[in-house]
RNA sequence: UGGGGUGUCGCCAAGUGGUAAGGCACGAGACUUUGACUCUCGCACGCGUAGGUUCAAAUCCUGCCACCCCAGCCA
């Protein structure tokens, strides 16, 4: 046996599972994924399979990607493919990719006969609704089905007939026959097939009868060798019948374990399937991988890294407890790994533009920037200083308010870089707005060699007209209004999308870059200085840089 | 109301009978050519509640309260 005395459990389900192996109770420990392939995954989906991988890679174990595709009424091909990609994105590796139509629809319908000959499973033709109307209420018992002792020859005769096609759709299905009166309804006679004539996306029409996910499941699990599977706290009730059929369907040595974990609960995030699907029909979003959408698509396309995911996840721990997690908690973990990553850059995202008047016409300098001032590794790149550069407009004010730090009239601030500079004047239009500044540079104050022995509180970035191109900038707010804090609960509840959906939460603007930028690649991630995380958009063109807004920097002050 | 689950700082969360870790948020300060980053300090005489056991209780016992989940031929 192998020595876990090194390995420290960091949750519940460890902890057992520690236990487990020193006991001998488990060899190895085996998890797996099992999406349904009927939609995107999403942050909450992301919990879940780190989880399973994570787990199974402490103990020096493995996990297999299973598509649980055994409802042909909901499922696509392609939402299968996309898995893989989300799972490569976020780092990890399954041991192999199932389709557990493919690889155990036989063997779940063998288990299936076998265990209608041990007297376990019954075929009943009710109709689905007298199987309701006996299953009984949460306080009261259910009534035996007239078929559920119908001879065993009998069953095993309907239920080949059923695999054979000689029923219509919704006129049998087969039975657990466990107990009518328990008090978990679950338990009371569950579904382990039914007959539909549906287009399967991986099988076609081979099979006219499916199994139900609480026979299925745990059989799968099993015939994977699956030693844990973990999975949700909805499935709590769930894990009764669970280790009922696996008792009662599986006579092997070892047994899987089903073990449950709270889901993750953002605040102000949608994350409700249909919503999200309703929207991309709409055209009202970019797509599944709209970067307002927090599917793993959507994250990644808004900037976000999986670094940032997985620690913001982890800092969430794993309990069993449910709970709401503000949204500033995630931006924090995306921050902090953005900031160790992401190049700066100078951007102006509403440029007002000032005259050097004392800078010689034509002259220009270049000077440098670091790429990342925390990484000595990042290097620097260069920018250029011109007699005309574009500051941002919130960077100068005719009348600061208290404790401002940057342009004033009269008043001096620093460019990143570059010069100390004074404004003189400014110039107006015609309807009273500001048209430009004029300002004259400290000639001794440049970044480097600065001997003015000038002390400024404020640094600006800027751009020079010379050295700046167009580019397109897509801000984004939260999608849905901060008002509803769990809206796929006030969309269940009845709300509109139109009353729910942000107005504008998405606006596009046109912001002078530098012209470093124009080397960038679709998913590169920078910042830019002072205003926050941009990623350029897989839309770009060489004739338009689109920049997505990932987030902005933490900002202290406040007017 | 049957069954199951959960209650520790504004939000997460450690804690497994020996006198309440940590993170987020927030507040104060230092540093700063990004009002970023980084750093320092502060932030639960209290663990849903009422009793009990004990030298000692968030941890053990008993009662109560609150919230969540379950009655698809969905997963």
């Amino acid at each position: 046996m192998k020595n876990y005395d090194d390995i420290k459990p960091s949750n519940f389900i460890e902890e057992e599972i520690l236990e487990d192996l020193k006991m001998g109770k488990s060899k190895e420990v085996i998890t797996r994924c099992p999406p349904e392939p009927s939609g995107y995954w999403h942050i909450g989906h992301c919990k879940a399979w780190m989880i399973n991988f994570e787990t199974a890679l402490k103990f020096g174990g493995y996990t297999y990607l299973r598509m649980d595709d055994t409802n042909p009424s909901r499922e696509q091909g392609e939402f299968a493919d996309s898995y893989l990609n989300d799972l490569e994105w976020l780092g990890y590796k399954p041991k192999d990719v199932i389709f557990a139509s493919e690889k155990y629809f036989d063997k779940i319908y063998d288990i299936a006969l076998n265990m209608i000959k041990n007297g376990y499973a019954y075929v009943d033709e009710l109709s689905q609704e007298k199987q309701l109307a006996m299953k009984g209420t949460l306080t009261k018992p259910g009534q035996n089905s007239p078929y559920r002792d119908r001879p065993i020859e009998e069953s095993l005769k309907l239920f080949k007939e059923m695999k054979e096609g000689k029923y219509p759709d919704g006129s049998m299905t087969l039975r657990a026959k466990i107990d009518m009166s328990h008090p978990n309804i679950l338990m009371r006679d569950p579904i382990m097939y039914k007959i539909s004539r549906e287009h399967h996306y991986k099988t076609g029409y081979k099979w006219c009868i499916y199994p139900i996910y609480d026979f299925a499941h745990p059989m799968e699990d099993a015939l994977e060798g699956v030693t844990y599977s973990l999975c949700d706290i909805t499935f709590r009730v769930h894990r009764e019948v669970y280790e009922w059929f696996i008792e009662h369907a599986w006579n092997k040595p070892f047994a899987p374990k089903q073990r449950e974990f709270s889901t993750l609960n953002l605040e102000n995030v949608l994350l409700g399937k249909r919503y999200l699907k309703a929207l991309v029909n709409s055209g009202k979003v970019l797509g599944w991988d709209d970067p307002r959408f927090m599917t793993i698509v959507g994250m990644k396309r808004r900037g976000y890294t999986a670094n940032g995911i997985k620690n913001f996840i982890r800092s969430c721990g794993v309990v069993a407890s449910e709970s709401t997690i503000p949204f500033n908690a995630l931006e924090h973990y995306i921050r902090e790994d953005l900031n160790k990553i992401s190049t700066r850059a100078m951007v102006v995202l509403d440029p007002l533009k000032i005259v050097i008047t004392n800078y010689k016409e034509g002259k220009t300098e270049d000077i440098e920037i670091d790429n990342n001032p925390n990484d000595d590794k990042a290097g620097k790149h260069k920018a250029l200083f011109a007699r005309e550069i574009y500051i941002e407009k919130e960077d100068f004010a005719l009348d600061p308010p208290p404790k401002y730090n940057r342009l004033t009239l009269g008043g001096l601030v620093r460019l990143k870089g570059a010069y100390i500079i004074k404004c003189n004047e400014v110039i107006y239009k015609h309807n009273g707005e500001i048209d430009y500044l004029k300002c004259e540079y400290i000639e001794n104050s440049k970044s480097g060699n600065d001997c003015s022995n000038i002390k400024v509180k404020g640094t600006i970035h800027f751009v020079a007209v010379d050295n700046a191109f167009d580019c397109t900038i897509r801000i984004f707010k939260n999608l849905t209004k901060l008002d509803y804090k769990w809206p796929s609960k006030a969309l269940s509840e009845g709300v509109s999308l139109e009353e729910i959906l942000e107005p504008n939460s998405m606006i596009e603007k046109m912001a002078k870059a530098e012209k470093f930028l124009l080397n960038a690649n679709a998913f590169d991630k920078f910042q830019f200085m002072r205003k926050g995380y941009f990623i350029l958009d897989k839309d770009s063109t060489k004739n338009n840089y689109i920049f997505n807004f990932t987030i902005s920097l933490k900002e202290s002050f406040k007017v």
